[in-house]
DNA sequence: CACCCACGTTAACGGTCACTAACATCGCCG
DNA sequence: CGGCGATGTTAGTGACCGTTAACGTGGGTG
């Protein structure tokens, strides 16, 4: 049997899962599609995963957990927060751009995951929307934070349109163009 | 047995059905959980739909139509294209904040529309777009058509977060914020 | 009043699906 | 080289689900 490095199964089926769900829905899709996906058939992916369930969970969190720590990573290292708004918004452009499927599954699939991921997904969530709330506060320091959350659950609305639209334009200019509009939704005042 | 304007069971059939596919997706909701709602059990709706992917379109081909029309509708009331960019965002605003659960629908269970149906509800839905890129291009005279598409999709994306953040704000700040970022937003230039 | 039609009901059927059981194969390690 | 763990396979199995069948009922109409 092929030998390969450890996880890279599990990781290929992450892969397949997610833009399988993002096609389908979680419901849409079945057990044998994800193995065929993966070039095995239904069953062989309980050696991998505990069950349908588990696996969106693992992708949910993945995602997750992906988003926030790049989102830190990026605001740590720009002192300015102008400059900071702008790295965590090439951050999920980027994400988006290149990865359509997992964001599509990062904000449709949440209700599908069972209870106690669940609350691990929405703990990273919130973590990730407090990031850009407080850059965003020091921008604009008269707003509230509640007005603040709701403008950067409104731009990523938008940044997340990306799998909706693909192919308009090539991804160079369709960055550029989320980049202008979401800094100028975001900085506009109401 | 209670006598009631005719298409009256119909229309209140539709509308739990936008909800509950808002909610669980399409394939997550069952024909009992859809009667239930409904206060009957089951194959009843078999008496008012053919079958739930019907029922589906029927949900797709209304909130389609009702926001062409009323696109259509604000657009000629209003000769400057500014207002009417103003009056275009105001009638999806409104509808996005009244409805979310259409709102929802409309833009995540395309892909599970019988073929008839779904090209009716596709040309629809451009149509809609189309009369967005008409306004935005008196605006924006120097962008081409696939920048003004990706631009009216993107700030598609931005109006039709709400449904995911309810209850941050009251509704009429969370409309006016909406409207704001979404103007900056179509008007940035890229 | 008799009939019919709109609208429901419950029961059953056939297909699909997540998951399990039982069994095979292959590379590694003692 | 012999066994073992990781990773597959195919064949069920029980539950659920969309749909159909067969049957009830009550109000408007000829």
């Amino acid at each position: 049997m092929a030998q390969r490095p450890a996880g890279a199964r599990r990781a290929e089926i992450l892969r397949a899962a997610a833009v399988l769900f993002a096609e389908r829905g979680f419901h849409g899709v079945t057990i044998d599609d994800l193995g065929r996906a993966v070039g095995t058939s239904g069953p062989a992916l309980y050696r991998h995963f505990p069950g349908k369930e588990a696996l969106l969970a693992a992708v949910l969190i993945d995602v997750s957990e992906r988003l926030a720590a790049d989102a830190r990573a990026r605001a740590a290292a720009e002192p300015d927060p102008r400059e900071a708004l702008r790295a965590m918004l090439r951050g999920h452009i980027d994400f988006a751009l290149t990865e359509p499927a997992l964001i599509t599954v990062h904000d449709r699939e949440l209700g599908n995951v069972p209870e106690p991921e669940r609350r691990r997904v929405r703990r990273l969530q919130r973590g990730y929307v407090e990031q850009w709330v407080a850059v965003l506060a020091r921008l604009r320091p008269g707003a509230g934070a509640p007005v603040l959350r709701a403008a950067v659950h409104a731009a990523f609305g938008l940044l997340n349109s990306t799998p909706h639209s693909a192919g308009e334009l090539p991804p160079e200019r369709m960055g550029a163009l989320l980049l202008e509009m979401a800094t100028a939704a975001l900085l506009a005042e109401s």
